[in-house]
DNA sequence: GTCTATACGCGGATAGAC
DNA sequence: GTCTATCCGCGTATAGAC
């Protein structure tokens, strides 16, 4: 559940509690009045720290996506296999949407509703550095595949996989290790791993 | 963008309407004059057709995901090879993915603020059949797989692939046939297909 | 089945004191 | 930097006529 940096000035107290009513409730689903009462302050202090609902809720995401991805580059980068490697980051990818429930639903809600601005900054700011390595891996691991394409299968099969939570939990079959992010990377690694043999050495032969 | 059956009782063109509005903007961003303008009648006359705007939201529900399986059988249940069947309900979902943005966003939104009646019947009359027979595929191809993560790996593929859909069109290396439901389709059946048959003889076993 | 009219609380936002 | 007080439009919902 934790998300973004440490310091406890107003600010980062406010941005803190507004991180979490946004990714449960969405934007038009809470108001000033229920982040002055989460923050415990007036709605009219919270306009002394930012101009008006939305750059509020810019600075969240700011806050909540900021230096999330840091411990990445090291997973990646490396002496280790590349198997190894991916493994590695396929576990910390679904470690993050297993635990961090605020920043997994946050990323859920601006791939819904993120205008032009916001859905850049996400691609810039939170996706580019991750996205670009794990697109290295592939070029690596399958060489002549599509490298988009096979990190954007990875990013969406993990991501689809803990945003299909709830539903899944209902489902036949479902068992609470489901849910356990170290075997769920485990075996996203194998299958992955395994399939991107197909595209190690021609382009979309099979059908 | 087509959602839900064909005729033109007021009651039907009110839940036209909210199904696109809803899922543009969610529950708590559509109000109920925004639904009656779209409609093109009063708020008032919307309170003789639903109790009120939460039976109104369940009722798209049921609309908007009613009979949307129905194509569905023919492809899986037949004669031709598994890995024919397979690569047809893959094309299906894919296809259903990039062509119905209403029903993917509605999808997407239930995951997020469906409680546990909207959850359940999201299980029960929307996945239940389908995720059934993608669970029979499974054991075929990989009989000594765990058919439930393995099925929802494929529909979290999937659907993940296609929710990033606004992140990934700004992403290093994006070509607008990554936006093609033939092509995506294409290489995920590829790829889970070879994927697959890590697990058809043991259980996790690679790492 | 749809309208006009209306109730009333909650929404975002501001003024100005402390 | 936070408060009290307040503005005003929009939110859901209802009454009762046609």
């Amino acid at each position: 559940m934790s998300v973004g940096s440490a310091q406890t000035t107003t600010r980062n107290i406010i941005l803190r509690e507004t991180a979490t009513l946004f990714a449960m409730d969405g934007y038009a689903g809470v108001s000033m009045r229920d982040i002055a009462n989460a923050a415990g302050i007036t709605p009219a202090a919270l306009y002394h720290h930012f101009r008006d609902k939305s750059e509020l809720y810019r600075a969240t995401m700011a806050y909540a996506f900021g230096s999330k991805m840091s411990d990445l580059p090291s997973i990646v980068l490396g002496e280790a296999p590349i198997e190894e490697r991916f493994t590695g980051f396929v576990l910390w990818f679904c470690r993050l949407m297993a635990t961090d429930v605020i920043y997994a639903r946050l990323m859920q809600r601006e791939m819904l509703d993120g205008d032009d601005d916001r859905l850049y900054f996400l691609t810039e700011e939170v996706f580019r550095e991750p996205f670009k390595q794990t697109m290295v891996m592939m070029e690596e691991i399958a060489p002549k595949g599509d490298a988009h394409q096979l990190s954007m299968f990875v990013f969406g099969l993990i991501f689809g996989y803990f945003a299909f939570s709830p539903t899944r939990r209902l489902q036949t079959g479902f068992r609470p290790e489901h849910d356990d992010p170290e075997k769920v990377a485990r075996d996203v690694s194998q299958l992955v791993l395994h399939g991107l043999k197909a595209f190690a050495g021609m382009e979309a032969a099979a059908q």
